[in-house]
RNA sequence: GCCGAAGUGGCGCAAUGGUAGCGCAAGCGAUUUGUAAUCGCUAGGUUGGGGGUUCGAAUCCCCCCUUCGGCUCCA
């Protein structure tokens, strides 16, 4: 027998979390006879299990299973292992068809079992060895999920678990989640505001005010300049495309679902871009390209609608109207390494310039049972440099085997929002089928018409959920350079107000965003919804600042400068803004 | 799209079949204040939309829309 207290925290947690959700399973199965199982695994910060239920589950329905769970905790019972032959698993497991169907398609002709109690279940383990040595655990929520992730399978119940080694431990994560709920960006959108969605007149669609007007040019102008200083050409191209376009680019054939309707002009169908590489491909092809005209990198803030299915929109993070920062790079074969290694080193600088350290990176590969356009040996050298280059530049990465699109391999950079969510954001995609598809050529030093390769690439992802994972970063918190209102100047009474203008006037002259809280409040007040607000620089300003051309600073965080001379707050505040970026 | 939950003034919430209320925000007035909320008054809602049950519906039933949490799909 293993001794629980010798295993490493983690094996420790997975095995009492795997555990846990077999206890569950035992106690829903004492609910409900009936009961189809479908599987339990651990995960990150606990456990589920699937269920086929005779009615849904409601939260009401949670504590009874906890208590159910905890009696049979107390119980300590032990959990054994056996192996039996698949025929007497499946009379063993007759009436339950998921179990039958994972049964079918184990490899080996033995079945493992684990059985505690009354509860017996397919399974490999490992498992602790008595039920008492389960964790502290919480019942969280019920969520509807397809056997086996696919939605043309039945849905089943699935009730998530925590489970953590002490109170303490789990009250943290309890505490995480209710942290994470106040950097919401949905919430501090509204709280700063900075943007809104007005339902009624469309879901899926973002209202920037202001504010997040302010720091979308803000983030657009740094974007352009870069782009500029990094070669890149940018451009812009229409909203509206004919039919034509979008048959021959394969969109209506492959992407129709995700694209509205078409509106009629002259009796001319007229879509909507959902991308933006069509129009790109167009003016590539505006005239003949030489060799040495290449590599050609051709970006733009394109704005595309896309038809996304009612139940996945996301706040920013997951809009119908958005705009991608995009750029099509079309180069020749022996340029296309340098490319990929200009795009990954690119976005590094980009996602480190927001402030973001952590991130995952995917190498997404080719659907081995899927339709792909290109060659295989394409596939082969495109998927290489992609590895090649994540690997030279040191970045760990998982494979997302089968994850690439039909028509080229990718590495895909997902960002994490505050409860964890991955969301992409990056992606640098090669493309095999729209060269073909609109024959884009370029001529080579043999006089001859040669394809170039293209990459698609698309560094933020888009605004809006770059965005959304922005405010989620900082909650709301912007550095000095992002920082929509940078300072705010407090007149402590009426007769400052004329010096706080004034005060506000040379900010603005240096290049800084400065507003005056104008109202007749009390100071505190005013201190206190700056703060709310998250205003980098409070400038209090009353008879003794005025008379020294000063101003007492306070920061966002707390600290008090007291009183500074006007001209050192500026030259702060602008190495502030010069050191963030 | 699927499963579940929810939708009440701009925001956060109360009212469980019997006259829709509270706080914040807003407008007006008073106050002129030294580092996280000054006081008073006023205005604001066909309770997401449509239909039904009932003497009577925010509340019960049906359909639709939207949001939230998942699943699937995606930047």
């Amino acid at each position: 027998m293993t001794q629980m207290n010798e295993l490493p925290k983690e094996e420790r947690l997975e095995r009492m979390r795997h555990s846990a959700s077999h206890i569950m399973a035992e106690a829903v199965v004492e609910m409900f006879p009936e009961a189809k199982l479908g599987i339990g695994p651990p995960i990150d910060t606990g456990f589920y299990y699937d269920f086929g239920l005779p009615r849904p589950l409601t939260t009401d329905d949670l504590p009874l299973i906890e208590e159910k769970m905890r009696r049979r905790i107390e119980s300590d019972v032990p959990f054994e292992p056996s192996l039996i032959s698949k025929d007497e698993a499946r009379g063993l497991f007759r009436d339950q068809p998921y179990k039958l169907e994972l049964i079918d398609e184990i490899a080996d002709e033995k079945v493992g079992l684990y059985r505690h109690g009354s509860f017996v279940d397919v399974c490999q383990g490992p498992h602790v060895d008595r039920t008492g040595e389960v964790a502290v655990f919480k019942l969280m929520s019920v969520a509807g999920a397809y056997w086996r992730g696919s939605e043309r399978n039945p849905m089943l119940q699935r009730i998530y678990g925590a489970l953590f080694d002490t109170e303490e431990e789990l009250q943290e994560h309890l505490d995480h989640i209710e942290e994470a709920l106040r950097r919401d960006h949905r919430r501090l959108g509204r709280e700063l505001d900075l943007f809104s969605f007005h339902e009624e007149f469309g879901p899926g669609l973002v209202y920037w005010h202001p504010k997040g007007g302010r720091m979308r040019t803000i983030i657009e102008d740094f974007w352009r300049n870069e782009h500029y200083r990094a070669g890149y050409e940018l451009v812009y191209s229409p909203h509206v495309g004919k039919s034509t376009l979008w048959e021959t680019s394969g969109h209506l054939d492959f992407y129709s679902e995700n694209m509205y309707s078409p509106m009629d002009v002259d009796g001319q169908d007229y879509y909507i871009k959902p991308m933006n590489c069509p129009f790109h491909i167009q003016m590539y092809k505006s005239s003949l390209r030489s060799y040495r005209d290449l590599p050609i990198r051709m970006g733009e803030l394109g704005t595309v609608y896309r038809y996304e299915r009612s139940g996945v929109l996301h706040g920013l993070l997951r809009v119908r109207g958005f705009t991608q920062d995009d750029a099509h790079i079309f180069c020749r074969p022996d340029q296309v390494k340098e490319e990929i290694e200009r795009c990954v080193d690119f976005m590094q600088f980009f996602l480190g310039a927001f402030g973001f350290e952590k991130f995952h990176v995917y190498l997404a590969t080719r659907d081995k049972g899927g339709k792909y356009a290109g060659s295989l040996e394409d596939w082969g050298m495109a998927t290489n440099v992609l590895r090649d280059v994540i690997q030279e530049r040191g970045l760990p990465y998982d494979v997302d085997e089968g994850g690439a699109v039909f028509y080229g391999p990718k590495i895909d950079v997902k960002l994490l929002d505050t409860l964890g969510r991955e969301w992409q954001c990056t992606t640098i995609q090669f493309d095999f089928n729209l060269p073909e598809r609109f024959d884009v050529t370029y001529i080579a030093e043999d006089g001859r018409e040669h394809r170039p390769y293209m990459v698609h690439r698309a560094l933020l992802g888009s605004i809006e959920r770059f965005f959304g994972v922005l405010i989620e970063h900082y909650a709301g918190a912007f550095p000095l350079w992002l920082a929509p209102v940078q300072a705010i100047v407090i007149p402590i009474a009426d007769r400052h107000v004329e010096y706080a203008n004034k005060l506000a006037a040379r900010f603005a002259g240096e290049g800084l965003r400065v507003e005056v809280d104008q109202r007749s409040e009390r100071m505190q007040a005013k201190i206190r919804d700056a703060q709310l607000q998250k205003v980098p620089y409070m400038l209090v300003v009353g008879d003794r600042e005025a008379e020294a051309d000063a101003a007492a600073v306070r920061l966002r965080s707390g600290e008090d400068l007291k009183a500074q001379p006007i001209a050192d707050v500026i030259a702060r505040m602008q190495q502030d803004v010069a050191e963030r970026r």
